[in-house]
DNA sequence: TGTCTATGTTGACGATTGTCGAATCAAATG
DNA sequence: CATTTGATTCGACAATCGTCAACATAGACA
């Protein structure tokens, strides 16, 4: 009960900061460490479910979004918080409750880094 | 046997042009349709070897690259052929074989398209 | 305190995926 | 032809994933 606010517990999730990762795929052969992050990102939108929350949210008037507000995806609620959890895990999105609902919004950062690695251009 | 060559097959492999397919992820709500179009074309990117094998198609000299010059993955042969496929499916890539090589290159129209899915601004 | 509502977690299930070895196909060359 | 080399297909397997029902947790409020 005793909800100490000690410790920072320094990244409960591992957000994994997804930003400065790798260079555009056309620069040059990605190494076997930059595909696995990499990897990890795309993982993250590679299912229509996770699109659509992620779309939801990002969307959303304010950029953020309650769980309540989003949740009509048509499978069950306990899939929609392993996908909104499996879209932090990914750093795509932060959440923060407060009071009864709890609230989703996107890092811009993160969705621009990984719109950096499919452009075609060299204006990074 | 007799490999009439009289059908042209009409596609096949079904490259389902991705290029004029969805709004920017932040623009609206994906619809499930939606959703389920652009999840393949994320899936297609959401591998380790997938990734190296396309960036390292992208970034060759010339636009395109032969198996034998990008095969180099750390996976056997056939599971470099597998995935080779999977991005052919997915209209990421194209091959044809030339001699005694197949070769392989980019299609910057899905390239694009998959961009302006993670775009920020509305440039479209 | 107790109850109600909103989210998250656990455990289990079937489906999908990544991988390889073996077999096959395709082109070149002897 | 037969052989060699490059590439795909097939069949099987373990691992991962998406899903749900059941349970647990966190606030709000009486």
């Amino acid at each position: 009960m005793s909800n100490t606010e000690v410790l920072p517990l320094l990244e409960p999730e591992a957000p994994q900061a997804v930003a400065p990762c790798c260079p555009p795929l056309t620069e040059r052969p990605l190494s076997a460490e930059e595909a696995e992050r990499t990897a990890r990102m795309f993982k993250a939108l590679a299912d229509p479910v996770r699109l659509r929350l992620f779309s939801a949210v990002a969307s959303y008037a304010g950029g953020e979004a309650c769980v309540c507000d989003i949740s009509d995806v048509g499978v069950s609620q306990p899939t929609v918080s392993h996908h909104l959890k499996k879209l932090r895990e990914a750093g795509l999105l932060t959440s923060e409750r407060r009071g009864t609902w709890v609230y989703y919004r996107v890092d811009p950062a993160v969705l621009a880094a990984m719109g950096r690695l499919l452009s075609t251009d060299s204006a990074a």
